[in-house]
DNA sequence: GTGGTCTAGACCACC
DNA sequence: GTGGTCTAGACCACG
């Protein structure tokens, strides 16, 4: 699992744990079953509070993207390939919405914000 | 001049003031020298604190979107249309950027992005 | 008599009314008993409030620069050249000292500070 | 870090913490990364309000000079020794051009006014 | 009437 | 513990 994080950006580091983890659950990308890094190993190596990773790993626990087994540690939920779909969708659209009012109250029209996401998606790292 | 806020919005009520008057400012709808409403005024109709208001013409000040005359009021800065224009693409791409690359660590395609930008986009309220 | 007022500047527009007139007295360009412009034509002129004229008259007659013959009008006080030159440096090291005081406090040595005012006072209007 | 505050002064004062605080770390005294005092703790130390820090602390992280990391603190924003020198130059000047336009309106000349910085620098307390 | 500054104190999110 | 936001209210200078 890889997982990288901007201590000076606005977004919380829990945040940053969350979406990314979840992300990569969420493609898929995590097999069923597989353990998550120990809190206190992750926190070691992003040099992080363990109080935050645990934050995150509560988050993903709630959300069911994972469990854990107490003594165990824990691991990726085993998520349908629906469920997957409907997760992915939701959590975006739950954003979504949030930017594209902005975008509206800054006065854009439809097909500005579209020709603009087009030119900014390429030069975007990622 | 017309503005509104959500006080339940995550985004603090400063910088809603702030996004609304200078999309404002910079579509050119409000004339270059037009007073803006005291803060006492906007404080009141907007039942929000003076110093809230303020924060918000401070920022605007500092960008160079309003002038200050103490004793006299706030007033709309001259922009030349370039600056207008210049200045609306940098907030907007500045704004954009960060978006796009939360999609794209998402996992999302430009293609599925521009869809439910299309589906969310009616939906907004503002 | 010539006075020229910039309303945006953050000194106040009586204090630079105040600047103005005493500079040219205390430097002889008005003779002694010279009329002052009344204070609603002076008003009219500069585009600004007759209060604001009246306390920079008032300040200017509280320093004995001027004098005031009611239903006459104001006129320029009579100075020997000792007082001129005792009152223009008087003024000057009160603002000077200020001035200075804050370069130092930025780190300035007394050879950068006046390196600096030289280099400066060419490209500086007036 | 070393900071002290006359509450008479006309100067606001988290402007006087501004110029003290960004002199101190444009002439390198304070070192990248370093961590600057809570608010709370500088607000006791000098008696003054939070707010009256936080604001000082705002104008530093506009102007580039500190970043904060919520809920770590506030630090030293690394600066090249060229931009170090870049904004000493830029402060300084464009606060010496409205001194300097000042003198020369109160009709002194260069060889006055250096004069004038001689003879007041040694006296001035700091 | 206008804005500029400062205060004390509260609540929140984050680490 | 840290900073971020918002509040109510005060006093001042300016016009």
């Amino acid at each position: 699992m890889l997982v990288s994080i901007s201590p000076r950006s606005s977004e919380p580091i829990y945040q940053q744990l969350y979406d990314q983890i979840s992300a990569q659950i969420i493609r898929g990308e995590l097999q069923a079953d597989a353990p998550l890094p120990p809190i206190r190993t992750l926190a070691k190596e992003l040099r992080i509070s363990v109080i935050t990773v645990k934050k995150a790993y509560e988050l993903l626990e709630r959300e069911g993207l994972i469990y854990t087994v107490v003594g165990r540690g824990t691991f990726v939920e085993e998520l349908s390939s629906a469920d997957r779909s409907d997760r992915r969708t939701e959590e975006l659209v739950r954003r979504l919405r949030e930017d594209v009012a902005h975008y509206k109250r800054m006065g854009l029209a439809l097909d500005e914000i579209i020709r603009w996401v087009r030119i900014v998606f390429e030069e975007v790292e990622s």
